[in-house]
RNA sequence: GGACGAUUGGCUCAGUUGGUUAGAGCAUCUCGUUUACACCGAGAGGGUCGCUGGUUCGAGUCCAGCAUCGUCCACCA
């Protein structure tokens, strides 16, 4: 007890964040609550509860966490937490992505900038140990991030895409896909990126709007439009579409001989293909089979020759000729010279717009080639459950089934549009870090297994697998798998996957491949895509705009309960967030307001009273001391309570959010409050205050924690307390009459109104004439204390108004607040006319409304509705006009 | 070239299945230090919901078209 009051005197006029987060991280993370095992050990959870599980979308190692990260850790938290505090096994499994490419690329640079060398400088094995201790360190790092973010992650069951686990799982997964066909072996046209060396998949490329020269040189008899000439060397295919009737004289198959071309005659035959877009420059072209998927295709369909122009550092090779070994871009100018010289060319577009597929990490030109790669065969077809399928029909039917929702829905579309047009996944990398292929060669043989072979000669695959290989996994070898353990059995399939609608098709869709692959089993039941975090002028947060705002930095200044707060409130599912620092100022200010109702309760209640839990039952069992206002406060609480819980558990964390920030400040702070102070019922006061501590903590747990300590003691915790029960508060509150707290809410507006209107310092206490029913309850103590009154008299329905004053009317009740001395007739006739307009026009659309088709064919009830409001309308203006009336002249 | 999304007071956004006179936060203006809070309190002003049609008794909400912005997808050589 002395503790406490200490500790209450403590409490400092303003919430000071810094002061508490980390002493009541490290307390909650030291409870081991954060763990369900625990939570059924010491009894918070009952072991047969439903369980409520997600993975964290694992940050990669290639850095630090920025807002989307914050964002999202806020969102997830939430619903861990009030999935905690409702008695679920609540899981949430921590860990962190490799992100091969990046984080390699990331060292790569470091590497060349601080010691001037390459990867190839180091050799493989020191250079991954410099990838292993940076990686390493961001992990660190990442690890401390969330932590300040108030994540209540089981840090006992953290993961990492590389660790030993995860690397079992990643081979098993891989040999039992070569061992079924779905994992082939092939020569196929990749994306090559020969800034970085390696394959990337198609998900991966982003096409970059470029202006270029478009040529259309003489080909034979034909005209051919290229924007790269310097793959051209090799062309010694036209086609053109069967139907075109310009070219009718040709036919497939056809030999051209004699034709004239960059480095001496070839002769070209003539291939009739659909694909051709016969709108399109001439409408005949060459192909460059081993340089453009497109080509790619026609020269499969046709078997055509296939031959490589471009090496894989980018250097043309032999077939052109003198030009061989030049870069591509170099050559470009050099070869159209040429070709003009020969008179090839036959006029240029230099304004000629057209997409360049690039890197979407590094911004690298990919040049498409034809190299042997592993792939993940997506129409491949397959037995399962007695039926044959493929990989894409998994994927589909997860979502259409209906079994794994999308939120937004929208989102739906976009993904089976993405399906419909997948290709082979290229999954194997020609970088170091990573998962290497688990296949090893010797004398032409091939062995694919979880462990290398027993015996000596055998060479494995220098390659390393897709960073989105080992995340597909992620739901179940976060959980144990290939192991069948307690952990996969009880949290399988996962409860929601929150993560960014950007990676949708990198790490969602591949996690319900891999689910429904390996285990037969959606990887989760919703999946919950969240914007992204923009600056104020909605451009991305980057490091060269210099708009990047860093969670942390937020964190100390304003708290991280306002920071996530901030990042949940005003944000949709699927849309972007625009977020700027007054924003999270708005909710430094809230996280402060909520403070300070704390220090209020403590300060005007007793602690006997305020260190103890108060239930609902205590409440409805004292239900005859219960005040007007007491009813009041706790019927819309109950609402609250029940509209909290169905927007959070709809997804809905905006809505909730703001649901509880009017609740806690329009209405408990302005008036319930301020009615304390008068009335004093400080059971009511403490227990409306407890709830909103249960109610708010998934939203911002540090600064109700700490209140909630206050209140209660250390020795407490709310994180594992009870959410409060929308039906039970329903059942005890839901029918409280507020009616009469309402009326007396509406006469302090009244009277606050007219002083203002007539300039009237608060320091003047008024007199008020109320005119009502005699039963009807006026809260005098309440209209004095809030209105600034002296004294309240009550007169007759009938009497006649006191002079010099200004009125008020509501429903059967008249106010007249005494101005004497003050009163400018002028100015109140005007409040009225302007006041009887406006019920005057309402009266009159209304009216129009009702004697229109709307009373025959709206349904009945509305009518009613309507034909009340327009009573009322018209007795209040009636009311009006006879207080205008009244005026002197 | 397709698809999707956005367009609501100065700014950022809500608005669930169409049903009172469209809400909030920030900003603005006026007043104010009443011992929880100036990171505050009280009051006020401000929107014909992008445009044009349609469906309906009734449309911010549903339908069609258009405009502007944005995102994703796409093999126009």
């Amino acid at each position: 007890m002395r503790d406490r009051l200490d500790n209450m005197k403590e409490l400092s006029k303003a919430y000071n964040p810094q002061e508490h987060e980390d002493t009541v991280y490290q307390q909650w993370e030291s409870s081991g609550f954060f763990n369900p095992d625990t939570c059924i050990d010491k009894g918070v959870t009952q072991p047969d509860a439903p369980y409520f599980s997600l993975v964290l979308p694992p940050p990669n190692v290639t850095g630090t966490l920025h807002l989307g990260h914050a964002s999202m850790l806020a969102v997830e938290d939430i619903m861990v937490r009030y999935h905690r505090m409702r008695g679920y096994r609540t899981l949430w499994i921590p860990g962190t992505d490799h992100a091969a490419l990046a984080t390699q690329e990331k060292v790569e640079r470091l590497l060349w900038h601080d010691e001037k060398k390459t990867r190839h400088d180091l050799g493989r094995d020191a250079f991954l140990k410099r990838v292993e201790q940076f990686a390493q360190n961001s992990h660190d790092t990442i690890v401390n991030q969330c932590k300040k973010m108030g994540a209540s992650l089981d840090w006992s069951r953290e993961a990492y895409t590389l660790d030993n686990k995860r690397h079992e799982a990643v081979y098993t997964a891989f040999k039992k896909m070569f061992s079924d066909g779905i994992i082939y072996r092939g020569a196929r046209i990749v994306n090559w990126d020969p800034r970085f060396q390696t394959t990337v998949s198609d998900d991966e490329l982003e096409r970059k709007e470029e202006r270029a020269s478009f040529y259309y040189l003489k080909y034979g008899p034909f005209e051919i439009g290229t924007a790269r000439p310097e793959t051209k060397f090799g062309d010694k295919y036209i086609v053109m579409h069967p139907d075109d009737e310009r070219y009718a004289d040709y036919t497939h198959g056809q030999v051209i001989e004699n034709i004239e071309w960059i480095n001496g005659v070839i002769s070209a035959m003539v291939i009739k293909d659909e694909v051709v877009d016969m709108n399109f420059g001439t409408g005949v072209m060459t192909i460059t089979p081993w340089h453009d998927a497109t080509d790619f295709d026609i020269a499969q369909r046709h078997n055509l020759d296939k031959e490589q122009v471009i090496d894989y550092d980018g250097k043309l090779l032999p077939i052109a000729g003198e030009f061989s070994g030049m870069n591509i871009s170099d050559a470009r100018d050099k070869i159209v010279a040429k070709l003009r010289s020969k008179g090839l060319v036959a006029r240029v577009d230099e304004n000629y717009v057209h997409n360049i597929a690039v890197n979407s990490r590094g911004e690298g030109v990919i040049e498409p080639q034809i190299k042997e790669q592993w792939f993940v065969d997506v129409n491949k077809e397959f037995e399962r459950n007695g039926t044959k399928t493929t990989l894409k029909t998994l994927m589909q039917n997860a979502v259409r089934s209906g079994d794994v929702s999308v939120i937004p829905s929208r989102f739906e579309k976009i993904y089976f549009h993405w399906i419909d047009n997948l290709r082979d996944w290229c999954i194997s990398r020609q970088i170091w870090f990573g998962h290497r292929v688990p296949v090893w060669y010797r004398n032409g043989e091939v062995y694919c297994d979880v462990h290398p072979p027993e015996n000596d000669g055998w060479v494995q695959d220098p390659d390393t697998l897709d960073t989105w290989f080992s995340s597909g996994l992620w739901t179940f070898s976060t959980l144990g798998w290939p192991s069948d353990t307690p952990d996969l059995q009880t949290y399988h399939p996962t409860s929601v996957l929150e993560t960014g609608y950007d990676i949708l098709f990198f790490w969602v869709a591949r996690m319900i491949l891999m689910s429904m692959y390996l285990l037969d089993e959606i990887p989760f039941r919703a999946t919950y895509l969240h914007g992204l975090v923009r600056d104020e002028q909605g451009r991305k947060m980057s490091k060269s705009l210099g708009n990047v705002i860093n969670p942390l930095d937020m964190n100390a200044l304003y708290g991280t309960d306002a920071v996530r707060l901030s990042l949940v409130i005003g944000s949709t599912p699927g849309s972007d967030l625009r977020l700027g620092e007054e924003k999270i100022a708005s909710f430094r200010n809230f996280t402060n307001k909520l403070w300070n109702i704390g220090r209020y309760v403590m300060h005007a209640v007793d602690s006997e009273t305020f260190s103890q839990k108060i239930s609902v039952d205590e409440i409805g069992s004292v239900t005859d001391d219960l005040s007007d206002a007491d009813r009041w406060i706790l019927h819309k609480l109950s609402r609250t309570v029940s509209d909290v819980s169905l927007h959070i558990d709809a997804f809905r964390f905006s809505q909730a959010g703001e649901v509880l920030r009017d609740f806690t400040w329009n209405t408990f702070a302005d008036w319930y409050v301020e009615v304390h102070k008068i009335e004093k019922n400080d059971y009511v006061l403490t227990f409306v205050f407890q709830t909103l501590l249960r109610l708010w903590h998934p939203f911002m747990p540090f600064v109700t924690e700490t209140l909630w300590q206050s209140l209660l003691g250390t020795e407490h915790m709310l994180m594992t307390e009870q959410y409060p029960n929308a039906k039970k508060f329903h059942s005890s509150f839901g029918s409280f009459e507020t009616f009469s707290f309402e009326n007396t809410v509406a006469l302090v507006s009244a009277i606050r109104n007219i002083r203002s209107t007539y300039r009237i310092a608060p320091s003047e206490l008024l007199t008020v004439t109320i005119a009502t029913n005699p039963n009807t309850v006026i809260h005098n103590d309440i209209i004095c204390r809030l209105g600034r009154i002296a004294s309240v008299e009550r007169i007759g329905l009938n009497d006649s108004a006191p002079e010099n004053s200004a009125s008020f009317l509501s429903g059967d009740l008249k106010m007249h607040v005494h101005l004497s001395g003050v009163v400018d007739f002028d100015a109140e006739r005007s409040r009225l006319d302007k006041e009887i307009a406006s019920v005057e026009k309402y009266i009159s659309g209304l009216s129009s409304r009702l004697s229109g088709p709307f009373a025959q064919k709206a349904p009945a009830h509305v009518v009613a509705k309507e034909r009340e409001s327009l009573s009322d309308a018209q007795s209040r203006l009636s009311q009006l006009v006879s207080e205008h009336d009244s005026l002197p002249v």
